[in-house]
Formats: structure tokens, C-alpha cells, sequence
DNA sequence: GCTTGACCTTCCCATGATGGGAAGCCCTAT
DNA sequence: ATAGGGCTTCCCATCATGGGAAGGTCAAGC
């Protein structure tokens, strides 16, 4: 089948495919004699693979490992497990940050009055006036006056 | 000062200056006769919130808003609220999605024996066998066997 | 057979925020 | 005057993805 039918059925975009293959992160596809890419059933199957593991947020580095220990039928599934674990705790790191910025922006909004007034706790916490709780103040410390 | 200056007195890169320069987030500074950019202490400050407000993970763009605001002596604080809402809504979607990635990796993890044998239920997902938890196949869930 | 439209190819460019590095000018202290 | 460090611009790279142009190919319908 062509690229474009290898793209349908594995959800992975022509272009992407392209790139995968100019990256090395799969095979060159044959070709027909008029140049056209072809793919084969398993060939779509590992780019289905190849969609999974990226919806899990694995980057591509990683997915070629993945492939690796897919393809090594005496693989240790340890190996695999572990980059999974070290998947999850790069997303939990994320995840902390994260939390860690919308718990400092949702206190921040929560002193903003929210109307038309123009003191605003946010701008001044940008500011760098003082702590994250930076009251509206302009004359000194305020959070414990 | 020098840009070198006004870089350490925000945390912010020489080079990420220049850029913010030439995307027209910040004006442009001013220069000595030689060519060198030159700022001042409030430049610093305008550099100081750029940096935490990336800190915050707001996107370039937004810091543009955000500083357009911070100018605005008329602004309503109801429109820093707006924004810091979105960021809010924005990082939660992401965590969100982080979090379900982290859901099925570590349920597929803890489904891998994580030894030497080759079996593995997260390779099996990627490969599209089944659902969510598909073990080792070929002969039945082999994680509690 | 010829046209048409859909598909394929390669190549270049753009994203967003950041860093690296080179070539060359400037400034200051010795 | 010379050395060193700082500044300038310009180009390139990242990472995964998409857009688009120019041109070749294929299959269906007339």
C-alpha cells in the first residue's frame, strides 16, 4: 500500500512517516520502480506502535528504544518497564511544575478582585513587589502589616 | 547598563533579550554611539517580570498582554484575572492529559514482571492487541500466574 | 488515447523559546 | 599598545509537526 493508506490506517501523518524514516527511527520503505514509498501490513502495525507510545507522551528517542526491545524477542521486559518508569517520573516532574504554577497563580487570582479596578495582586507579584501574596500595597511589605 | 547587566539583574539570557527585542515584546533599547544596547533599572524590572511570568509558564504571546496591562494605569484587574485564568485552565488541561498518560503507563508497569523473561503487557499495548491492560497473551494473563 | 484529479515525490520554510558559536568591533585595565 | 572580556550580527540546531510549491505518477472515465 502507498503512504497515504499507511497513514489512514496507522493514524501517524504521511509527513511524519517520512520524517520517522529520514530520522531512522523506522526502516526505509520499499519503493516502487516509479518511486512511491510502500508499506506492508506490520509496517503499519509498527507505526500504529510507533502513535501509541508517542500518545504516551514518550519522545521519539525513547520510541526507538521501545522498538528495539519489541523487536528482540529475548528482550527483558525489566528493560521495558524501566523506561516506562522513567516515562512516568518525566511526567510526574511535569506534572509537579505545573502544579506548582497554578497553585501560585490560583492564590494570585484568587486575591485579584476581578473588576474594574486596576490593583491587581497578579501584576504586582510579576512585578516582584514582594511574596507571592503581594497585596496591591505600593508602600512596603504589606502581607503582615 | 550593558545588556550583560541587565541580564544578570533579571535572570533573564543576554540572548533571550535580544530575541524579545526583535519580536517587539519589549521595545528597543537604546544604544551607545558604538552600537551597544543600553538599559535602565526599570528596563530591568520589565525584564524581571518577563521572567516570572515565564516562570509561570505563560506563553510569549501572553506575557505581551500581560505587560500591555502592567503599563495600562486604566487596566481592569478583571482582564489580568482573565488571562491568569486561562493560564490556569491551560496548564490544568495539560496536567490533566500528563496525568492520564501517567494513569495507563503506571497500570501497564505494574503489569510487567520486570524481569528477564520477554513477556511484557506495555509492549503489548503499544502494539495494539487489545485494551488498556492486555497481558502477555499467547496463553493468558501471565503477570499472576 | 487523453484528460482530470488525486496521490506521490523532494525541497524549503515555519513554528517557540532557547542555546551555541563564529567573525568582528569596542572598551578598559595594565 | 596589548590583552581580555564584552558587545554586535548572523547562522545553525533543537523537537515534532505542518504548510506549501514544483513536478512526477496513477487510475478512472470519456
Amino acid at each position: 500500500m502507498n503512504i497515504g493508506d499507511a497513514a489512514k490506517g496507522s493514524g501517524v501523518s504521511a509527513k511524519m512517516i517520512r520524517y520517522y524514516e529520514q530520522t531512522g527511527l523506522i526502516p526505509s520503505a520499499g519503493r516502487t520502480i516509479s518511486g512511491y514509498r510502500t508499506y506492508t501490513g506490520s509496517d503499519v502495525q509498527m507505526l500504529r506502535f510507533i502513535r501509541r507510545a508517542r500518545d504516551l507522551g514518550f519522545q521519539v528517542e525513547a520510541i526507538g528504544e521501545l522498538l528495539a526491545l519489541w523487536r528482540d524477542r529475548s528482550r527483558h521486559s525489566a528493560d521495558v518497564k524501566q523506561l516506562a518508569q522513567d516515562q512516568i517520573a518525566g511526567l510526574r516532574r511535569k506534572i509537579a511544575e505545573m502544579e506548582s504554577m497554578v497553585a501560585t497563580l490560583d492564590h494570585l487570582a484568587q486575591g485579584c478582585s476581578g473588576d474594574d479596578r486596576p490593583e491587581c495582586p497578579i501584576l504586582a507579584d510579576l512585578e516582584g513587589e514582594a511574596s507571592l501574596v503581594a497585596p496591591a500595597c505600593h508602600g512596603g511589605p504589606g502581607f503582615n502589616r
